[in-house]
DNA sequence: AAAGATATCGAGATCCGATCGCAAGAAACG
DNA sequence: CGTTTCTTGCGATCGGATCTCGATATCTTT
């Protein structure tokens, strides 16, 4: 979901119109690389064409996710965050200070996972797992020693 | 947080007044083995004693989540659940179907978790990890093959 | 035990993220 | 173009959770 081109065919595809909104809507989306709230992709949007409403974005996006094509992530209860769909599952590191989203992969917690869900007899619908975190700060000791 | 004695000591521990509305929620709440929400407790609460205010469940609830005494969780983004902090960290395995919770513990995904905040220079302040999954439904011929 | 200080209560208002209903407007298709 | 059906903007509404407020109840101090 990149180019002008590539956005209306998507819609042909997945049999929505083609409107001045959703372009708009789709562009930002498609570029933006960290993981945006309702909120933060209205106020990029809105810098593009300011009549658009929040309720359209917020329809726009569940399609989206409907469809597929969006992730939808609720991080710390707060505003729900979205990025489109990776072409590889991972999970997120989140620094609590920041807010910023690190995507981490490990084939070994989710061999694990599914091992103790077949376990207790059943089968992974989906999952979730966030790690919260903050930096750690170097001391002085510890950037002597190295550790 | 059990008889009627402990949960006195527990208030005047936390420097909370021990009132009607109190001792009947905090019982209710150590009586809870499931993980219940807020409406589901309130249910058992008013069986007890009809005139206790939802909001009054609301507000022991995350006094005593701030103290430490209760854990908060939001599977699936719908009603928080509430589960009196285990002696050891757990995880959760969310059947879909009947939204029972299993609770599970794997040191290895703990400690996978540490080896991967420390690799991007994080230190873990919390994490969440929730398995939403099915019954695996026998079917004939997995149950004669074995798999 | 009575009084004063203050924590807590119930009930309803309010908050906030998200969704909905509706009338007006715009795409698709012939 | 005209018709049909989808979308949009706007405000109302939803649901979970929190807050406000006057009335009570608990604790402390006499
Ligand atoms: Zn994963
Ligand atoms: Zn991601
Ligand atoms: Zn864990
Ligand atoms: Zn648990």
């Amino acid at each position: 979901m990149s180019s002008e081109q590539t956005i209306a065919a998507l819609c042909r595809k997945l049999g929505l119109r083609i409107t001045g909104p959703r372009r708009v809507i789709m562009r930002v989306i498609s570029e933006s690389s960290d993981h945006p709230d309702v909120v933060e992709l209205h106020r990029r949007v809105v810098a593009i064409e300011p009549t658009i409403a929040l309720a359209t974005v917020y329809r726009t996006v569940s399609l989206l996710r409907e469809k597929g094509i969006l992730e939808r992530h609720t991080f710390g209860d707060r505003r729900a965050r979205y990025e489109t769909v990776p072409r590889e599952h991972h999970d997120h590191l989140i620094n609590i200070e920041t807010g910023d989203v690190v995507e981490f992969q490990s084939a070994e917690i989710e061999r694990l996972q599914e091992e103790i869900a077949r376990q207790h007899g059943f089968t992974i619908i989906s999952h979730r797992l966030e790690i919260y975190v903050k930096p750690i700060q170097k001391t002085r000791r510890s950037r002597q020693s190295g550790e």
